[in-house]
DNA sequence: TATTAGCACTCAACGGCATAGAGTGCTAAG
DNA sequence: CTTAGCACTCTATGCCGTTGAGTGCTAATA
């Protein structure tokens, strides 16, 4: 891979990503204004094709990019076209219009970046994992129906309603409410788990039989809240894709689960996998640019960018990447914010 | 219009529905062995053409119904396929397998008719408008953050978390709960408006300054609560229709608003409208069956399912029929239970 | 008068065929 | 190692001609 060489996979690349019709010598010398001929410039793509990072759709067709040749271009080959001053400050107001809740903060964020982007965006968010509870509420709400609520330090609420087989007295809800709070409160809400439970329900004591199936519904609805949640947004600018088939793109939205798989595994910084590389992103010609963010030193969750294999990287990647950032840096605050002084009613 | 036309109208629809081109006067003699010849049927569908119940594709295609084709179909011809006994049962007991909150009904009764029907349903919810405020409830979240929670007689859990600017005392917000119970329980939730919440400030008195703030978001959380909600479930089968194009299934579901609107045409029974018979509804070739569902003697929403303008009428009307009954019966049950018995504090 | 057999006509769909043009690989010379 | 030149390949495009389903009209019939 001497200079040249490079220059022609790069020009190729960016070419085909701007067109999206296959590349040919010709065009490329007359774009490129290169001092040598089309024909050297065809024994190079000779070459290229054999190293694995062009192919021809058909014999008498021009170059295309294959994955290898993105994942070089993109590692090796591309100028990142860095966010401007005012690309940031515009996004920095855009990101701290909805900051007081670690949910609402991921929303809003994910809602920018499609609209920056013109891309579908995907998050898998985990931050419940690292929040503690911070207040359980029982709320009677109608005949033996009863509303449940618990918050936890990253303002997450999360509230469900139940029916009850019994009614309650005011006297039992009452001690539920202050038990409850006492026993919960501080705790991490992924460190609940049934035989944790059933040592609650025992402590209970005389009330248990009244009041554990409300224990357990409370149990039930911090599972829901540690559920890993996942999401699209700006699915329209996927759908409105002309190189997308319809029924793909539903399909592909449908497999949440494989989707939230591959965005588990998505490490530190960018990274980027290609459809029909991998069972679980099959759209044909796809590609999804992930990365992670966190919450202080702790994993929160990850966001994926999903849209034609020749999407312009060298644009896509910086704004993820400020995005990633950003999004670390806000939820981080917020978690210091509302550890920091919980007691008013002291 | 003699019987032999309405025959041939009814065959034409049927076939077309079934197969979805264009039928000619060969076939539909084959399929429907009458006692004419194709000749006599010719001249028929020359005449169903004049009185606008007929289009031909171009000259030498078969016909093709239109809009006003359908509507005489539907109200005058087809024979609707009513549900038996077994799937009704099975209807009712999807129906009931999530009957605790108004909210969910409705949610529930939607995902299972877009499921049975295969089709896309649009939801337009009003519950809340003959809904009262059962209990409201403030709830310290962090540092000067506040959870508002909010629930209704029908069962609606509404929440915000809001930031102020100040801290509140444990004093003022024993008190601001007490006051905003006292003063809004048993209130209809359409009822509030600015002047009321004027009133309701002075009331306040000296906690006016401290607390108005907190009052005004609860009022912007009964506003959020007020707003008809418009849903879609299934959308997966309107784009794995090949007759529609991506594109406009997206701009379709962008536009909820108009949609709203049509929806909240929708009289008694059931109504049907055609893509490009309106403006807000433009998908070409679609249609959409709308029935409202009602809370004891108010409405109290609409659902609408959206296709191909050849759906199967004569199997989809009598499900949609058997819905809105349902969920209006579900529903005044949820309202008469939850109303009850509503003191078990006592 | 309503029906029908017969026939000429229309038009989309399809396949075959020639052409144009973009692009290639190879070869031989610089 | 580079390049001019050339034969070759393959898609895309447009132009028939054919097929077949379907029509409308007319004249004969019950």
């Amino acid at each position: 891979m001497d200079e040249r060489k490079c220059k022609i996979l790069q020009a190729v690349i960016d070419e085909y990503i701007k067109t999206g019709e296959p590349v040919g010598s010709n065009s490329l010398i007359k774009q490129l204004n290169m001092p040598v001929s089309s024909a050297t410039v065809r024994n190079d793509m000779v070459l290229l094709e054999k190293l694995g990072y062009l192919e021809q759709p058909h014999t008498s067709a021009g170059r295309v990019p294959t994955h290898l040749g993105y994942r070089y271009y993109i590692n090796n080959l591309m100028t990142p076209k860095q966010l401007t001053t005012k690309e940031k400050t515009l996004i920095d107001t855009l990101l701290l219009q909805n900051d007081i809740t670690a949910d609402s903060v991921v929303e809003n964020a994910v809602n920018v970046l499609a609209d920056l982007t013109k891309m579908t965006v995907i998050t898998s968010s985990k931050i419940p994992i690292f929040s503690m509870i911070t207040r359980v509420e029982v709320i009677p709400a109608g005949r033996r129906l009863y509303a449940l609520l618990i918050i936890t330090s990253t303002g997450t609420i999360k509230n469900k309603i139940c029916r009850l087989e019994f009614d309650l007295t005011y006297e039992q809800l009452n001690f539920f409410e202050k038990f409850i709070n006492d026993t919960l409160t501080g705790v991490n809400i992924d460190s609940l788990n049934p035989a944790m439970l059933q040592n609650i329900a025992v402590a209970l004591g005389s009330y248990m039989i009244s009041l554990s199936p409300l224990l357990h519904e409370v149990y039930k609805l911090t599972e829901e809240i540690n559920k890993t949640t996942i999401n699209f947004t700006g699915e329209q600018n996927l759908l409105s894709q002309k190189s997308f088939h319809a029924n793909e793109v539903v399909d592909l939205l449908n497999h949440k689960n494989e989707l939230e798989g591959l965005l588990s595994t998505a490490l530190d910084g960018i990274s980027i996998v290609f459809g029909n590389e991998n069972d679980s992103f099959a759209i044909s010609n796809s590609s999804m640019i992930m990365s992670p963010y966190s919450i202080g030193s702790q994993k929160g969750g990850s966001f994926g960018l999903i849209g034609p294999a020749r999407i312009d990287y060298a644009k896509v990647i910086p704004y993820v990447e400020y995005f990633s950032k950003s999004v670390t840096k806000i939820l981080s605050g917020i978690v210091l914010k509302n550890d920091d002084d919980n007691d008013c009613k002291s």
